[in-house]
DNA sequence: GTGACTTATAAGTCTGACTTTTTGTTCGTG
DNA sequence: CACGAACAAAAAGTCAGACTTATAAGTCAC
């Protein structure tokens, strides 16, 4: 499932960026690239492009003299959809978790009104056919299946709102949602309500009803929150 | 005021990346590394370095024997601060400004709620002194220093929200409202219904008023996209 | 036409030498 | 003792060249 894994300077990445954003340096801390390179055993050239790239996430600072210093998370691209990734992976992934929920909230309702203004015939058809699906499978532990066609309509939405900011954040809703059905203990089948909400976007976006959208979207991601209230302190 | 800038492989990628986000390569097209490092008379090794920072901006796509191929824009890193700076200074600067503007609209309430809940009394102050400077400048021309105690007050609230993913967007709003300070034509004064705005958010922060806070500030972004939609079309 | 084989190509990797910047020390002077 | 300038060392930065590897595309037999 990892993005990166192409090549040996790839597959460096994929140990160092999350060994960093685990937070095993503490920020301050240098590295040297020649130490690296020895550690992994790669040549400096291999070892140099991946410290250029960390350091585009704003993960470390390279300086001469100095070394590789590794900055403080405030400093992070907590956007970077491999950060993101390597964060989740990681040791705080609730916190993590918790902030990308928040982040749904804010977000989501304003796309799904803007998408009620904006989706095409095409994107009202497989909105509902997304809401179908998870109505079919919401019952009897097809959690998978549930899964599918539940990422499936939020990425719609956001899609449809016409805002490639709004667009781009596809990947990190269904992250949340893969990692709610996925590792927090979900044995039971979703919430009815949940899903009539989603049927009932569905239909208010198709009506071009901006404000229902919007406001029917907002108790989809309040219940999100809730959930998650109940199952992290 | 360029970040990158340091070393050669930096003035390299501040000139391609432009290039790119501008969209003077259509997606699809094929570089090839040898033939940038002579165009820009570098090395391979530095020319390899840019294509890795490039590569994980998704920018472009590096595959044997096929060389450096240019990403469709759907599939950039939008939210990475430098690709952010970069379409900014391009063309699509007005559909960019727009995107992050509805973008601003969306997280600012919500950041607001949340900083009602979770500022410090220090956070508090900080507000209350940059409505206080905003009110103080927002008369005779001085919009530079009005600028200033507007995007420090932007900050506060994201800040404050305690939302690492809120907070990390103060660069995105300072960038926004600086461009509407600069590029756009703004001789006249800030409009005294914001910065009364601005004052009353400071006040219900204090008060602890969630929700007023969330009111306020979508009325302050509300104005900020009418303001857009005024200038351009 | 289909499939296996060959080839050319451009990225990927490694190595070693050299340059440049920056830090920290040393030393001389007031 | 304080202060500044000269100096030395350290680590990143840069370059050039040789070699490896994957793979797209062309070739040939069937």
């Amino acid at each position: 499932m990892s993005t990166t894994g192409r090549g040996l300077h790839g597959r460096v990445l994929d140990i160092l960026g999350p060994e960093i954003t685990a937070g095993e340096y503490p920020p301050g801390s240098v590295l040297r690239t020649d130490e690296l390179a020895q550690r992994f055993d790669v040549s400096r050239s291999v070892m140099r492009e991946v410290v250029r790239v960390l350091e585009s996430m704003r993960l470390v600072e390279s300086r001469r003299r100095v070394g590789v210093t590794v900055l403080p998370a405030c400093e992070w691209n907590v956007y970077d959809p491999q950060v993101i990734r390597w964060r989740l992976a990681g040791a705080d992934r609730p916190r993590q978790l918790r902030s990308l929920t928040v982040l749904r909230s804010a977000i989501e309702p304003a796309a799904a009104g803007l998408a009620a203004r904006h989706a095409t015939a095409r994107q009202c058809a497989e909105l509902t056919e997304c809401a179908l699906g998870m109505v079919a499978h919401s019952r009897g532990h097809q959690l998978e299946e549930y899964l599918v066609h539940d990422v499936a309509f939020h990425r719609v939405i956001l899609t449809a709102s016409g805002n490639e900011m709004f667009a781009r954040l596809g990947d990190v809703v269904a992250e949340v949602l893969a990692g709610r059905t996925h590792h927090d203990v979900m044995f039971e089948d979703p919430d009815p309500a949940a899903v009539t909400l989603h049927v009932q976007v569905a239909e208010a976006v198709r009506e071009r009803d901006a404000a229902r959208a919007e406001e029917l979207t907002r108790q989809i991601t309040e219940g999100a929150l809730q959930e998650l209230d109940v199952l992290a302190p």
